[in-house]
DNA sequence: TTACGGGTTCGAGTACACTCTAAGTCAAGT
DNA sequence: ACTTGACTTAGAGTGTACTCGAACCCGTAA
């Protein structure tokens, strides 16, 4: 498929098809007669999941290093899974971080609505 | 207390305490007689608010509003609330998504995990 | 009195992750 | 032949949230 295609099923844009390709975190693509890029079914795994590390808050940096080791084919697995594994610590602080600050969030809303009863005054915030 | 005292306490920068107080985050402070701000420790308290909002994922411009709104008093009190609980829905949605990112990532993981024992090859990712 | 550790303002600079523009090429349809 | 739409490159511009620098002032201890 062409670019427009990869950008269609991708979600991403042709801008940032070639900006990931020009960083190192698309491989270079193979380029047809008229050098257009030319792309397999398979990169969109890989967009995928790297939606998915940029969902989960890892910087770019951290994904083009990654997107290296994979490059470097299988020898470099344990070096991934590491990643991996570091990454999956930070996700789970964040999520950890998030629910409590929900908590507070509850209870800030819990006050304006007693307030709003009339049954206490709120405290500024 | 001065500046230097509010950042060391609040986690800040008086580079930041500054800016925030430009763009309308902190009320404008008092001065003393040498034009250096002065500040109460009821502040701590709405800095340590406006940290949970940010780290919330709140925009600076949607914690402006809601400082707006706090500045009107009291009255301001229902459009607070309602601004509050359409962010407790941002951050249930994020909380959601990343866990069931998570999810991936364990699976990732172990992937990799069963190809450094020999029994599958990875799957390139 | 002079050095020091604060503070002040305004405006410029930074990091991140795109996002867009300019100027051009190319293939297919009418 | 011409228009349309998709593609190419290099490089500039954008938005967010700070972050820093320059040039200056002010009060206190040695």
């Amino acid at each position: 498929m062409k670019i427009g295609e990869l950008a269609r099923r991708s979600g991403l844009t042709t801008h940032t098809i070639r900006y990931y390709e020009r960083i190192g975190l698309l491989a270079y693509a193979d380029r047809d007669s008229s050098g257009q890029r030319r792309y397999g079914a398979d990169i969109l795994v890989w967009i995928e999941f790297l939606h998915r590390l940029k969902e989960t808050g890892m910087p770019i940096r951290e994904m083009m290093d990654y997107a290296a080791l994979r490059a470097k084919g299988s020898q470099s697995g344990p070096a991934r899974r590491r990643m991996l594994e570091q990454h999956r610590e930070i996700v789970r602080a964040r999520i950890s971080q998030l629910s409590a600050n929900l908590v507070v969030l509850d209870q800030k809303i819990a006050g304006y609505a007693s307030a709003e009863q009339g049954t206490l005054d709120d405290d500024e915030n």
